[in-house]
DNA sequence: CTAAATATATGCTA
DNA sequence: TAGCATATATTTAGAA
């Protein structure tokens, strides 16, 4: 039953510390999937409506003949009672949490409803039942030190005021008088357990090691106890590194049976993501090779599996027998989510690569078994790359049925560190493309997306995989080999398609619908979705920008579309008095780069060797280049607006204009600007600060 | 492309 | 042991 009965501030705060210090990689990626669960049970929604919290007489023996634990048997049903009058709040998380757990307990409470209007006739059956239990406790274990340990307990949680730190300390130290010796005794009994949290959460170093010290031996017990895992998972919390070892060196050899405890996986899971080093990780995973590792916790230390597996060809059949064994039963459990999962199958899934050919039955096996359950991968690293190294494997039916499976959550995909990644696997094996598009693109390149999609430094990449290939802008070299390495892989049996191909198609149909969605928010109703809110966001911008540069053959684009984007970014940030501090210009120190970008075009680049503006030969772009140079130059000059726009970052635009008209010797234009530049050349060397203007000056010369 | 900035891991000191 | 400093990897910005 209430597993979760040690839900307090405590958990929570330990949750949420460790989410800070884990930010950046795994944890972040895993609040997505199995943290956000552990938090959600912990934490039920306040709306749900609290149970009657006194247990009725009937419910107590037959809901705890399930726990495995013969100590527990009554507990919680005389626990409830006290814990009623004691602690109101907790015992309503309590309660609910009890009812998501168990099925009996949903029955009884229900039975209660029908109960709860003669609740205070029953009150003497209450009083005479709780004298009952409490005779009984007396007589468990160590039942005489728990009582008095849990008055003491009383009084040091109370949270409003929270006792000041003498007293805190004083009722510590009495707590811990009383139960350093049976300490054995508390652990696995649901509120003897969080006393000792407690205890631990306000101990110094040495006792909490003292603590971890006299429950050696007892971790595996620990560890599958509905109770004492939070307990446990405290102790590695707050616990030190020495603590810490000797836990996991103990657990060590039981792992796989933990995995497929119901208890003792989250504990696991909490032990790899949160308080290992990468060292023990490996140790860890290790231990899913097979006995060998399990027994001798150094086996095969600093090797990779398939040094291991090379080395003796019948290693590998076991070895891999045994990691199958592992995942196919933690998968089947329901917990595909877990990252030290992830990481057993990127072990498997190595060996797996390492010869397509000899293992093709266990691929398709491998697959089969993870298709359905796929969306639950893509969110750690090492998921991730198990699902993109599978994808690379699958043949099409497979991929379809992958596809199928993914499509479901295709926001939470693009949006996703890791899941991004797979999505960018997708476009580059799968040689359907039209299900791609109908799969992904429809439901991503939505007006209301978009804007947010191009935002975002991890979702705007597969757009920018479909417009500009992997472009070391946007993919750092390791990424890229991470994606050549699955592309490789792909080409090795099933994708056909040659790459270019395959992302013209993609992006030829994925364009348009880009571009009508960047061009919506336009007209948008909603301030904070305008467009020029969305250029005012660097990276957004930068897409922007990318998009028009991409030439495509698709008519839409060229003849309306892009025009008609061109045009909007053209009437926001060059019309206008650029001196106003709202201007883009001023606003927003992008969009001059962005708008060099448009006045350079496709048709030239700078030349770092030679210093100099070159033409290039790409195909140009309608719209952009020259042409646009010469619109934003007729614009200023016409406004009279020149001395404004070079007295700022504007500067830099008027010098890349100038620049590409005297390289394609437009001589009327050149000479125009040139002309009204000399005219304000003093302004110009006055304001020596600005670079743009100094450049300027020099280009006049 | 390079330099600067930032994030991350590791070691060290009080 | 916590916080700080240092070394190193990765990301981002820069304006000849």
């Amino acid at each position: 039953m209430s597993t979760l009965l040690l839900a307090d501030k405590e958990d929570l705060e330990v949750m949420g510390a460790v989410k800070r210090s884990n930010k950046h990689t795994i944890a972040k990626a895993n609040g997505g999937s199995v943290k956000k669960q552990k938090v959600a049970e912990k934490l039920p929604s306040p709306e749900s409506e609290s149970e009657p919290e006194s247990a009725p007489e009937e419910s107590s023996g037959e809901e705890l003949s399930d726990s495995s634990e013969d100590d527990l048997d009554d507990i919680p049903v005389d626990d409830k009672d006290e814990e009623d009058e004691l602690d109101q709040l907790d015992d309503v998380k309590e309660d609910k949490d009890a009812d998501e757990e168990s099925d009996d307990m949903d029955e009884d409470a229900s039975d209660e409803k029908v109960v709860d209007p003669n609740k205070k006739s029953s009150k003497e059956q209450h009083a005479e039942q709780r004298k009952l239990l409490s005779e009984r406790k007396l007589q468990r274990k160590s039942g005489i030190e728990v009582q008095r340990i849990k008055s003491l307990w009383e009084k040091l949680r109370v949270n409003k005021p929270t006792p000041p730190k003498e007293v805190r300390d004083k009722l510590c130290n009495e707590i811990w008088e009383l139960s350093k010796d049976v300490i054995y005794d508390l652990v696995l009994k649901h509120d003897a357990s969080r006393v000792v949290q407690t205890l631990i959460k306000y101990s110094s170093k040495e006792r909490r090691d003292l603590i971890v010290k006299s429950l050696k031996g007892n971790y595996y017990q620990l560890a599958t106890s509905s109770y004492g895992k939070y307990l446990l998972v405290k102790l590695l919390h707050y616990g030190s590194k020495e603590s810490r070892n000797l836990i996991i060196n103990e657990l060590h050899g039981k792992l796989r049976k933990l995995m497929r405890h119901r208890e003792g996986a989250y504990v696991v899971e909490d032990l790899y993501v949160l308080y290992s080093t990468s060292e023990q990780r490996q140790q860890m995973i290790r231990e899913f090779w097979g006995a060998e590792y399990a027994v001798f916790r150094d086996s095969g230390k600093d090797k990779t599996v398939l040094e291991i597996v090379h080395e003796l060809s019948e290693k590998k059949q076991l070895i891999m027998t045994n990691l199958v064994g592992t995942i196919t039963a933690t998968v089947e459990k329901g917990s595909t989510g877990f990252q030290i999962l992830h990481a057993a199958m990127r072990e498997y899934t190595t060996i797996l690569k390492d010869d397509i050919e000899k293992n093709d039955k266990q691929i398709r096996e491998f697959i089969e078994l993870l298709t359905e359950q796929f969306a639950e991968l893509v969110h750690t690293p090492e998921g991730s790359e198990v699902a993109c190294s599978l994808i690379a494997m699958a043949n099409a039916k497979e991929r379809k049925l992958i596809i199928r499976t993914l499509k479901n959550h295709a926001n939470e995909l693009i949006k996703n560190e890791n899941g991004n990644i797979v999505l960018i696997t997708l476009f580059m094996t799968v040689d359907d493309t039209v299900l791609l598009h109908k799969s992904f693109s429809t439901e991503l390149l939505t007006d209301d997306l978009v804007p947010e999609l191009i935002k975002d430094k991890f979702s705007r990449r597969p757009l920018l995989y479909l417009l500009k290939g992997l472009d070391g802008r946007y993919f750092s070299p390791l990424i890229k080999k991470e994606l050549h390495k699955y592309e490789e892989l792909a080409y090795k049996k099933t994708s056909k398609k040659p790459q270019e191909q395959r992302r013209a198609e993609l992006s030829s149909k994925a364009l348009p619908l880009m571009y009508q969605s960047i061009l919506s928010t336009t007209k948008s109703e909603n301030p904070d979705k305008s467009f020029d809110k969305l250029l005012s966001v660097n990276i957004a911008a930068q897409f922007i920008t990318e998009l028009i540069l991409t030439s495509t053959d698709v008519a839409e684009v060229n003849d309306t579309l892009r025009p008609e984007l061109i045009n909007e970014i053209f009437e926001i940030s060059v019309k206008g008095d650029v001196l106003e501090d709202f201007h883009l210009i001023n606003k927003v120190p992008f969009i001059s780069r962005s708008l060099k970008a448009l006045i350079q075009g496709n048709e030239f680049k700078w030349d770092n060797d030679t210093k100099k503006l070159i033409s290039t030969s790409n195909s140009k772009i309608p719209g952009v280049g020259v042409e646009f140079a010469v619109k934003v130059v007729d614009e200023v000059l016409s406004s009279n607006k020149l001395k404004d726009w070079t007295s700022g970052q504007g500067a830099f635009v008027i010098v890349a204009c100038f620049e590409v008209l005297q390289l394609l010797n437009e001589n009327d234009k050149t000479k125009e600007l040139g002309k009204a530049l000399k005219k304000i050349r003093k302004d110009l060397s006055d304001d020596a600060d600005n670079k743009g203007a100094q450049l300027l000056l020099k280009l006049i010369k």
